[in-house]
DNA sequence: CATGAATGAGAATTCATTCAT
DNA sequence: TATGAATGAATTCTCATTCAT
């Protein structure tokens, strides 16, 4: 009977935790790190801003997790595009397009993602998610230069400049309309351009 | 008599300004823009924090005159670069490779610059700046598509692309160690792999 | 078992708001609004300066609060004199009684409430009041004028001489010992003036 | 030689007196004492706002001689009016539709003079001159009741009044629009009032 | 005497975190 | 476990007053 309830609780538990992450989540997506504050966060899952601590020690505890949930997403599907059969080209043609394209749905998580500041502990988090996607994309980097259809001079600083292109292309538009942009030609174009960047001259 | 008086006071003003000004770019290159509050510029200025409202309206006012003043010498050399005689790939590559070895001495400076959110006011601000690196970049790029040395799908893009690759390529390395890193070879690199992303495939 | 806690919590919360008004009143009686302070109503109040922000959105609404609640009473026994059966000269002569008597019991409040400057939002608030003071005299005064025992020019004027009459009479002992005075006779007096300035002359 | 510059100095230090007297008095007319502040003073006077602490101890000091040389003004007419030929009760009649008529003109002044909170000081100077306007009515009074044309309970209760009467007149309208209103008219009709309240009915 | 730069004590408001219930 | 009331440190900006020149 005891072990019901506790089952129970669990769940309840889990619930609430997952409430908890999606709600700061939806914060972040919309008004940045900024915006995600405890009492916020409480309101729209649901429950007392004091529960909170029950489920995390701190503010930076809960963006953390939901900054690293968001990017091992992406950072999934960048590796499964990564794992696919096919020409390297076009396994870092989709990827950057399909990151693009993803972001552009969530623009201020994807910014608050990779960019935006937040203290040591959050920051420190972030870096190694981000080293991540940059390990993903310099293997299908690898992969195509050994294919011979690629062509660079250090793998990681082009990494690092894909990624930079890719997000910031993300970014930028923030200032802008975000309707007013075709998403599917948009996410071309940079794959386009970060494709040709590494392309093998014949 | 009292010319002279005048004279080294407004030395003394102009001195206190620019400590002021300083202070807030010493703390924005260390902190990012959060880290640079009215009191700590103060006390870092060596003066009182009523003091600082005697030179400027309000804290934003300080932060975007930091801001713009360094936007504006990188503006600055960009444009020159541009300006220059030449082939447009040099230019390009030039430009590139200047500003990310610049940004490099202050990348969390260089940070702020570009993607630390701010309130409205300040941001508006940066817009304009954003803008015109991304235009000093957009002249050079139709100039090589003129000079048919270049080949890209939208020249707004192909821009946007650069500028990430290369603010990307600056902000990335603040997480690691700075000096580990040979600043001469990443920017030339960083310049080679965008300046391939647009040359004419002969 | 929880209606309970949350009951004694209820009747907590209601306390602490009073508590919070009542201070701000106190303050406002003994220096003006200017010195109620949220750090002096907090610490007059018992609770800490962050916990008025729980209970007012900020520090207008509280003053705007005390000074309606103070004058709404007033307003209240006003209209029931207005509202009573009888000759008009009598409810005049009551209204005018009644009114500086309980003044007198709190000269500052008064002032506060008829006078002292404040800012936009409480200004708004009070014309509104001092308005109702008003026309419940006028109420008053229009039946004398009905009943042809009145006798005055502009209603409105004469009803703004009545509540200047009235309101001075209890300002200007602020500044005297209001121990000294026999506040029954004295608001008589106030009365009886005012009555003289309408009544019809046979 | 060096009593020449003397009086010359002398003649200097009182203008920039009277200055900053007179940029005094046009700011409270303005916005009130508490838009009367030092750094405002001295630009409207044409001076440092160092300076202003060599002609006066501290800003409180400042405002009580505004406000004393502006009531004193108006004591001077009332007293004149009190000392002519004629019946106490066109002396009366001419008093407050002289003081509402003038007040009219500066109300916010005007009230500042009779009613603007201040601190202890200030209040205790304008305690005084309030009394000399009191007397001044006082007088008048006296005089009706030995004349047998006036009748009343309390020669200063009555005074009391009559101020008061004339003063909210003025302070009230503040709220609405002045412009709207016939100074002469509603003077009068003031001044009908009080009389009105004093009058011996026969 | 004159300047105006400099000081610093407030005052309102916010928000992560704690704690009594 | 759950609540949400309570805390208080932090931050921006103002303005009377002082003081070096």
């Amino acid at each position: 009977m005891n072990y019901k309830r506790s089952a129970l609780m669990q769940e309840r538990l889990r619930q609430n935790r997952e409430a908890i992450l999606q709600a700061a989540k939806q914060l972040i997506s919309q008004g940045g790190i900024k915006d995600a504050q405890i009492q916020a966060m409480a309101d729209l899952a649901g429950v007392s801003n004091g529960l909170v601590y029950r489920y995390f020690d701190n503010k930076n505890h809960i963006i953390i997790e939901v900054l690293s949930e968001a990017i091992m997403r992406e950072i999934d599907i960048l590796k499964q595009i990564a794992g696919q059969e096919g020409p390297a080209q076009d396994k870092l043609h989709k990827a950057v397009r399909v990151f693009v394209k993803r972001a552009l749905n969530s623009p201020k998580l994807a910014y608050s993602l990779m960019l935006e500041p937040a203290d040591a502990a959050v920051e420190e988090a972030r870096f190694k998610s981000k080293q991540i996607v940059k390990e993903a994309i310099e293997h299908i980097l690898k992969e195509g230069q050994a294919q011979a259809v690629f062509e660079f001079e250090d793998v990681g600083v082009t990494a690092q400049c894909i990624v930079g292109a890719m997000t910031f292309a993300v970014i930028e538009p923030l200032s802008l309309n975000p309707q007013a942009m075709n998403k599917e030609v948009f996410s071309t174009q940079v794959a386009d351009f970060c494709l040709k960047a590494v392309n093998q001259g014949k």
